[in-house]
DNA sequence: ATGGTTGACCATCAA
């Protein structure tokens, strides 16, 4: 037995109903988790995901930004939030499944422009959240746990187009790759994407601002599924589907894959 | 150094 999750920043859950049902029937997906739904969780169009068989979820949502759910087959039970850096943003929602496994789904602050929280407070709230999460994770012994999200960071040479050129961009400066390398390791998240996929570049989310993303493919992995040491070696066939970076009026991200041989 | 695009809301802000 083994079950199949997705992660999809889909830049506006009402504007892109239409794409993510189209995920739903190609791809079918035992659970997907969306972020920046844009949406209080009243207006997000549950029902129409329900009609798909994608009878369970859990949300939170607000007005105009943020926003995170999670749309499941298979039953789930709400495993809580948490309000990091005490904005009470959308960014955080967390669900179990009946054989235990708790998933988080996550939408990290992505940070302003400028890489420096001396002049770009938006930059601080990010690096806060990454210690936030770091000091939560910090001790425990978590089992049975995903993390799924958009991270807003991409954390090696080949997650990103130009090592060189990204190097002062942020979503891939040093400071940022190290909080979220230390947020890693406190709670021995195992990398699944670059676990099954160690070798290439790999990208999940290109520019609106480029003309011509496909060929230009200057993109960033900036959405990351990550798992605890117990079942991350169950993790396998690994994707990013690119294809959706193209579809009629697309989200600038597109979905992550994994699947996990565990018995749901 | 600058501007390029998009969504939500309705003049800007966030990304």
């Amino acid at each position: 037995m083994s079950f199949t999750l997705a992660t999809w920043n889909i830049n506006s859950v009402r504007l892109r109903e239409g794409l993510v049902s189209r995920l739903l029937t190609d791809e079918a997906p035992d659970v997907l988790c969306l972020q920046e739904c844009k949406s209080p969780v009243e207006k997000m169009p549950l029902q129409a995901f329900a009609a798909l068989g994608y009878t369970h979820c859990v949300a939170r949502g607000q007005k105009g930004y943020n926003g995170v759910a999670i749309l499941s087959k298979l039953p789930l039970r709400d495993a809580g939030h948490h309000d990091w850096c005490g904005k009470g943003d959308a960014r955080h929602v967390a669900a179990a499944l009946e054989n235990g496994v708790v998933i988080h789904n996550f939408y990290v602050p992505a940070g302003g422009d400028k890489p420096d929280r001396e002049i770009n407070e938006k930059f601080g709230h990010k690096l806060d959240f990454l210690t936030e999460m770091r000091y939560r994770f910090h001790g425990e012994r978590p089992e049975r746990q995903i993390l799924v999200g958009d991270l807003n960071i991409a954390p090696r040479e080949d997650d990103v187009w130009s090592h060189k050129q990204l190097l002062k961009v942020v979503s891939h400066t040093p400071v940022e790759v190290e909080h979220l390398g230390e947020a890693q390791d406190a709670g021995k998240w195992v990398d699944v994407t670059r676990a099954d996929i160690p070798e290439g570049r790999l990208y999940s989310w290109w520019s609106y601002r480029s003309p011509d993303w496909n060929a230009a493919d200057k993109g960033r992995r900036l959405d990351h599924v990550w798992a605890t040491p117990d079942i991350a070696g169950a993790a396998h066939s690994s994707r990013i589907l690119r294809d959706a970076r193209g579809w009629e009026q697309p989200s600038d991200h597109a979905p992550v894959f994994a699947t996990f041989d565990v018995d749901v």
